[in-house]
DNA sequence: TTTAATTGATACCAATATAGTATCAGTTAA
DNA sequence: TTAACTGATACTATATTGGTATCAATTAAA
């Protein structure tokens, strides 16, 4: 079971990118090289980005992408939601076999409650929050 | 973003369904019709969980599967990596790209810590634990 | 002893999601 | 004018998910 798919994965890689350089705006040609990722693939991750106002972009030569929304703002569970649909720990559990035939389904109270723990967890996982580990990070080990 | 598939969602109705009459064989046919599972699909999880020691069958007229482990020992997490594999944040994670050429990947570290709250709150969630709940909900409600 | 109800094993199929590629038009700095 | 860019969109390949079909073997019961 796997958490994160590849367009969350270059996306948040992606938004690392630009808000390590704010204010400036980067082609994705530099960024597909330079973060391994597939260039027309994360072409359209970053239009979708655009379309949700997280970032700007700018055409023609020396154009590129700028990060919009603040860092600290975009959460893990935000870009999830994006590019993997809300998360949901079961849809069965809206099904009438289950849950229309009581006044409380049981596996629905934990799996709401499951669902709330999951969210949160990712909520407290800002691109700004990573970016300051990177860097951080980066310091001791460069 | 859907947690749970219908593999592990049918799994866990079965098993209750199997811990509810615990020491009684139930056929796959008549699991198949009370909880609106598709036969064969049913039929192919059921010799799933015969191979992980969950439940134990017997052929034939008056044939079906009967609960062998604990409900109380078998959590969600064990059936989600069962049927759809150990939860993973993300593959990405373990490529060069990102953690090779750093002493610590920021983002694994981020990674690691949601898996193993995701893990947590999962094998809090026992068939034994959902049983019970349903049984006091059914005496509330019925 | 025959039969019908059952599981064991396995192959197959359809739909959807995921991952990635290709193309062409439009924009713009140099 | 041109080359470096993005916008938009169509296409393809593969994997996963969800579901069906078939046939052999087993067994309780008529």
């Amino acid at each position: 079971m796997k958490v994160l798919t590849k367009n969350t994965d270059y996306a948040i890689r992606a938004l690392l990118a630009l808000a390590a350089k704010k204010g400036c705006f980067i082609s994705a040609k530099s960024i597909a090289t330079e973060h391994d990722i597939p260039y027309q693939f994360l072409r359209r991750l970053l239009q979708e980005m655009i379309r949700h106002n997280l970032i700007v972009s700018k055409e023609g030569v020396q154009g590129g992408f700028m990060m919009e929304k603040d860092p600290d703002e975009i959460t893990v569970t935000e870009l999830i939601e994006i590019f993997q649909g809300k998360v949901q720990v079961s849809e069965c559990m809206f099904r009438k076999q289950i849950c229309g035939n009581r006044a409380r389904c049981v596996l629905r109270h934990e799996i709401m409650r499951i669902e709330s723990v999951v969210q949160s967890e990712f909520e407290k996982v800002t691109i700004g929050k990573l970016l300051r580990d990177l860097e951080s990070a980066n310091q001791v080990t460069q």
